[in-house]
RNA sequence: GCCGGGAUGGCGGAACUGGUAGACGCACCGGACUCAAAAUCCGGCGAGCUAAUCACUCGUGAGGGUUCGAUUCCCUCUCCCGGCACCA
């Protein structure tokens, strides 16, 4: 071993070589299965895991970023001597993969295993250290069908129901879209104006976890406050009730509210100029013809949204309050939308300010149901009472609170949930899809048509990767080693429905027994954005043209100020629109892959974790690229250096350093004590790495060739080298060996600090008068005040702001700084 | 409009619990090496004042407050970013 080891080192490469010694340690890797884990109940577990990504291609800075922060906490972790699991897969039902079937007549499954394939080969070329044996692709029917399988579990439950509801239904795609997939009012593929529909569709009840999802988010201290806060933002406000109205001369009204208690002052209807309503009446009425005509012409604009009156119009009809009986008159006012909810809403002029302008404005009835809770009256002559309190003027109902008032009313009406899965099928036309056995009596059937949304998929994959590969069941005992997550990482754009259809999924998979957590993930990470400079010519006619920053000079002034920019390739200014999220259509991409090409893993690793901490945006720098590569090479070459100083070191002898060796020494175990608080406790990778260099910069200077000083050299080094090895893996891999270790560096535990080595002899203490700094003081490490105030009044320095003044007060804070008040 | 976050040198950022503001990196400037350039190494680098790298004064978006001491806590304001938005 020890002639082996001399050979690696007499032969070790003097240039720092990513892509020779960056695929040796990835085939160590992978030779060895070192990240292939397995349950190991007799060791603590760590469940690392970064949000899967959509197979589009290419890997974007975006996923290089999070996948980044995720392999350094496993390595971190597993340097701590846990059994770390980090997983990946490919969430890989989408849009895209129809829209390149449609563009380029590929069919969507090779599209999407294709780029499977090659996104996978880049994130081994980053060296991420994933146990592969637990892949997982959603658009394989071994995931997919636990899906379906669970979804039948829920139906039996009554978790899932069929409903009639409302869509935005896009003629011409002949489909049903998502409110964010309406533009405008028309289909964003299409460009069809879009209708609403009543069509029935299943219903997942995530309104009856609603209560649970918002409590135990107060129990959640690993998950960033403005998360929670959105989250309960958006709980808070999704949280209502539907009630049909019925409506005189046939038909309902359904509305949506969020304030049943107040139902019984519910004193008119409102809905929009395009609902079913507002056009039957308007046709024999050319009055509320052109009113309705208005209204639509008005348009969605903001600046016309912000300056338009509350307008309206008795359509003449009225509808029956179900619970008094009263007949309501219903209105078209330009205020409701079409495109939010029903369409239709119940107006209470008394709790709602909307409504209590409307009705002023109209002379409509404005009745109180609502009083404070304390027992004061509220005055409603000027403005509506917004506040929650005790029910008033509400018959049966009256004395209850705003809980106990909903309660009363959804049990009254049976509310309903309101997560639509829907979406429209072609396959409803194909009979040999159709028809097919009943799986239960074999009597022929239907097969269901109707499929899921894609976020099914993303909200249970963590567990399946606990479960990886069983033929026989969705999750099964493995699930109970690995969950919860222990780290989740991700983007903050997933901050609300990810993140909570992944809490409603893992307690619906509770109450079936398939997991005993509660909460999906302990600790949330929400990487920030990467952002590039955005350059762009607008020429006098046509459209702006975008110029990937790679392509574009900077203009400095003698002070190194930037005071322009030009295009590289025909020297002429470009214009400069500051920084923006990295993408397709500002042209200032990077393309991850050319960047390890040139630099190699683990100068992009390293760039992206030093230039901003992990939830902060990132900008990307070219320079800053440079300058992480002139540190790998810099690293490469102390480790050489100090190799070819001579044999193997003699082992460190702590009682025989001299007092620079001593001070190197402390600095090394004062700046691991740093990097472990910073990469395990604060995760902040940016600093940690900012200490290790500090740390290269004065071993740079510390030239000491005697037996002792080699020994520390050979201790710093090391540390070095084991404290960066979760950033840079490749590079530390192989200078673990130069550094004459025979085993792996990804198998060695993360270094203790030696508290002794951090003891000073002495310290400096920094001396103020009245709070300005005018000193500095050396004193015994152990030195109490009355030693610390003499030497401090005696420095000259401090002397000359305090003679002839009386001394009024000395503070002084422990080894650190003493003010003088004068 | 509401909710949340932020503003520190030419730039990205650091200062962890109220205690030396500007760590580390980039850019820039000077020097060494070189015929020269690149690379590398060494040094400088907030502003003002100054012959000066002494000293002093100012300085963390603006104004005020608390404190021996404030980038950090409190109040008011400006701007920027994110989320939601006639949301029923």
């Amino acid at each position: 071993m020890q002639s082996a080891t001399r050979l690696i080192r007499s032969t070790m490469q003097e240039r720092y070589e990513p892509s020779v010694l960056e695929p040796q340690a990835q085939a160590f890797w992978d030779g060895n299965g070192s990240f292939a884990v397995a349950e190991d109940p007799s060791r603590p577990k760590y469940y690392c895991l970064c949000m899967f990504p959509y197979p589009s291609g290419r890997l974007h800075m975006g996923h290089v970023r999070n996948y980044t922060i995720g392999d350094v906490i496993t390595r971190y972790m597993r340097m701590q001597g846990y059994n770390v699991l980090q997983p990946m897969g490919w969430d890989a039902f989408g849009l895209p993969a129809e829209n390149a079937a449609m563009a380029n007549g590929v069919p969507p499954a090779k599209w999407t295993y294709d780029n499977i394939a090659y996104m996978k080969r880049q994130l081994k070329s980053l060296g991420f250290g994933i146990d592969w044996s637990r892949e997982v692709a959603t658009c394989k029917p071994d995931y997919y069908r636990w899906n379906q399988w669970l979804f039948l579990r829920m139906l039996e439950k009554g978790i899932a129901y069929r409903k009639t509801g409302t869509v935005n239904w896009d003629p011409v795609d002949q489909t049903v879209l998502a409110n964010e997939q309406v533009i405008d009012g028309r289909g964003w593929r299409s460009g069809a104006l879009v209708e609403k529909r009543e069509i029935p569709m299943y219903y997942l009840g995530i309104t009856k976890y609603a209560d649970d999802l918002l409590g135990a988010l107060d129990d959640m201290p690993g998950w960033p406050e403005r998360v929670r806060l959105m989250q309960e933002n958006w709980i808070g406000r999704s949280e209502g009730l539907e009630i049909e109205f019925d409506v005189e001369g046939g038909g309902t009204l359904g509305i949506y509210t969020t304030r049943p208690d107040t139902l019984l002052g519910v004193t008119y209807m409102a809905v929009a100029a395009e609902h079913p309503l507002a056009q039957r009446a308007a046709q024999d009425n050319p009055d509320l013809q052109q009113f309705i005509a208005e209204c639509q012409r008005n348009g969605v604009t903001e600046a016309a949204l912000e300056t338009m009156e509350k307008r309206g119009m008795p359509l003449g009809i009225h509808a029956i309050h179900p619970i008094s009986g009263e007949r309501i008159p219903v209105w078209v006012a330009n205020f409701v939308l079409m495109g939010y909810g029903t369409g239709a809403v119940m107006a209470v002029p008394a709790h709602d300010q909307r409504d209590y302008e409307f009705a002023r404005r109209y002379g409509l009835r404005i009745h109180q149901v609502v009083r404070p809770a304390d027992g004061s009256l509220a005055r409603i002559d000027e403005e509506a009472y917004l506040e929650h309190g005790t029910l008033i003027n509400s018959g049966q109902f009256d004395g209850l609170d705003f809980d106990e008032a909903f309660d009363a009313f959804a049990k009254l009406f049976e509310a309903q949930g309101r997560v639509p899965d829907g979406s429209g099928n072609p396959l409803g036309k194909d009979a040999k899809f159709l028809e097919c056995q009943c799986p239960k009596c074999g009597k022929p059937a239907r097969r269901e048509t109707d499929t899921m949304d894609t976020f099914v998929d993303s909200s249970w994959y963590y567990f399946r990767y606990a479960s990886a590969n069983n033929d026989g069941a969705m999750v099964d005992e493995r699930a109970r080693y690995w969950m919860p997550v222990d780290q989740y990482i991700g983007g903050i754009e997933h901050a609300i429905l990810h993140l909570l259809y992944s809490r409603f999924w893992t307690r619906v998979m509770r109450e079936l027994g398939l997991t005993q957590v509660e909460e999906p993930f302990a600790n949330l990470l929400t990487q920030g954005m990467v952002l590039n400079q955005i350059y762009f010519r607008k020429p006098a006619e046509g459209r702006i043209v975008y110029y990937n920053p790679a392509d574009v000079d900077v203009v400095l002034d003698d002070k190194g100020a930037p005071v322009g920019a030009v295009l590289r390739a025909d020297g002429q200014p470009v214009e400069a629109s500051g920084i923006g999220t990295m993408s397709k259509s500002k042209n200032n991409g990077v393309d991850p892959q050319s960047l390890v090409e040139t630099y190699g893993a683990d100068t992009a690793r390293l760039f992206m974790m030093f230039a901003a901490p992990p939830e902060q945006s990132l900008e990307w720098s070219d320079e800053g690229v440079e300058g992480a590569f002139r540190f790998m090479k810099r690293l490469w070459k102390a480790v050489h250096q100090h190799v070819q100083g001579g044999s193997s070191a003699a082992a460190l002898d702590r009682a025989a350093l001299s007092p620079a060796q001593r001070d190197i020494r402390r600095q090394v175990h004062e700046t691991l004590r740093k990097i472990t608080h910073d990469i395990g406790t604060r995760r902040t990778f940016n600093t940690a790495i900012a200490a290790v260099m500090e740390l290269m910069n004065a071993l740079a200077k510390f030239d000491d060739r005697s037996s002792q000083g080699r020994a520390v050299m050979q201790e710093a080094l090391e540390i070095v080298v084991l404290g960066l090895a979760p950033v840079v893996p490749h590079a530390c891999h192989a200078l673990w060996r130069e550094l004459g270790h025979a085993g792996a560096v990804i198998d060695e535990r993360w270094p203790q600090v030696d508290t002794a080595a951090l003891v000073r002899d002495a310290i400096e203490v920094v001396v103020q008068v009245n709070g300005k700094l005018r000193g500095r003081v050396t004193v015994a490490a152990g030195a109490d005040e009355a030693t610390v105030r003499e030497a401090a009044l005696a420095d000259v320095g401090v002397l000359r702001y305090i003679e002839g003044k009386p001394i009024r007060k000395f503070v002084y804070v422990r080894g650190k700084l003493a003010n003088v008040v004068v």
